[in-house]
DNA sequence: ACCGGATGTTAGGAAACTTAACATATACCA
DNA sequence: TGGTATATGTTAAGTTTCCTAACATCCGGT
């Protein structure tokens, strides 16, 4: 078993990824019904979350707090570390239409951009992989 | 945090313990009865393990394959990764009388021996501190 | 002034966990 | 051989945690 599995193997529950977050119920529950968040399920249909998982919440939280909605939020976590099938979710809740303009590209490289801008005045921040570098030895 | 504060944190329900060790709950829980182990609990009087908890119970289903008995096993695990208070409660479980004849530490040393006799045969066994290995990076 | 996004709150039900009691298998010992 | 202790299984009844769904609230932008 390789790191990257044992990021995403399914071992918290709810309750202890909202201490270890500082988020609700609520809000986890609805990061996942916006498909920011993918946890595993126990058989009777109980979240399940992997350290990724908790990592992408702190990640959310991180960006919520500098002003960010959740569409940019889902926009700017890349596939890289989720389990999410690539383009066609993203295809479903961001209809051609409606983003024109921009490409996935173009938004993402200006959001970067903004998320930048807002570090130099940020306070002290979480950052990717904070859970990991928490419980991981580097 | 430093890594030991890391180890003993709560994080685990039964369920995934259970998955992780391969050891029932009525397993686990006889062996909390036996304070092998003594894990928190939720305000709600639930269990919650900490990586040293589950490495704990992985130890002791090692030995448990070796043929010792709890008592043994308790003995043999020193409380350098554990939360027991020290002497106290070893005492009331293996009061004077019956232990008279070889002093604590004869009876470990012993017991170690036949550990280590028992291992030339052995399975591959995990070993201690196996679930951090597992988790962490080294 | 309204609307949509994000979150709070509540209700009802299901899943997971708790302790306690009793059952079973196995080993050891008189 | 029967008795006893250890370790674990099984079951029951009760409690805690989690689930979804609905509705409420707060707030920033138009």
């Amino acid at each position: 078993m390789n790191d990257k599995d044992r990021r995403s193997m399914p071992l918290f529950g709810i309750g202890i990824v909202m201490k270890l977050t500082e988020l609700t119920a609520r809000q986890i529950r609805y990061y996942e019904e916006n498909d920011l968040i993918h946890p595993e399920r126990t058989k009777g249909n109980q979240r399940l979350f992997s350290f990724n998982d908790v990592d992408r919440l702190l990640e959310i939280k991180n960006y919520l707090d500098k002003g960010l909605n959740l569409a940019g939020i889902k926009l700017l976590l890349t596939d890289e570390d989720s389990n999410v099938e690539k383009t066609e979710e993203k295809e479903k809740a961001l209809p051609k239409e409606k983003k024109s303009v921009l490409t996935d590209k173009e938004l993402r490289a200006i959001l970067r951009q903004e998320i930048t801008e807002a570090n130099r005045f940020g306070k002290a921040n979480l950052r990717q992989g904070e859970l990991a570098r928490f419980f991981v030895n580097r």
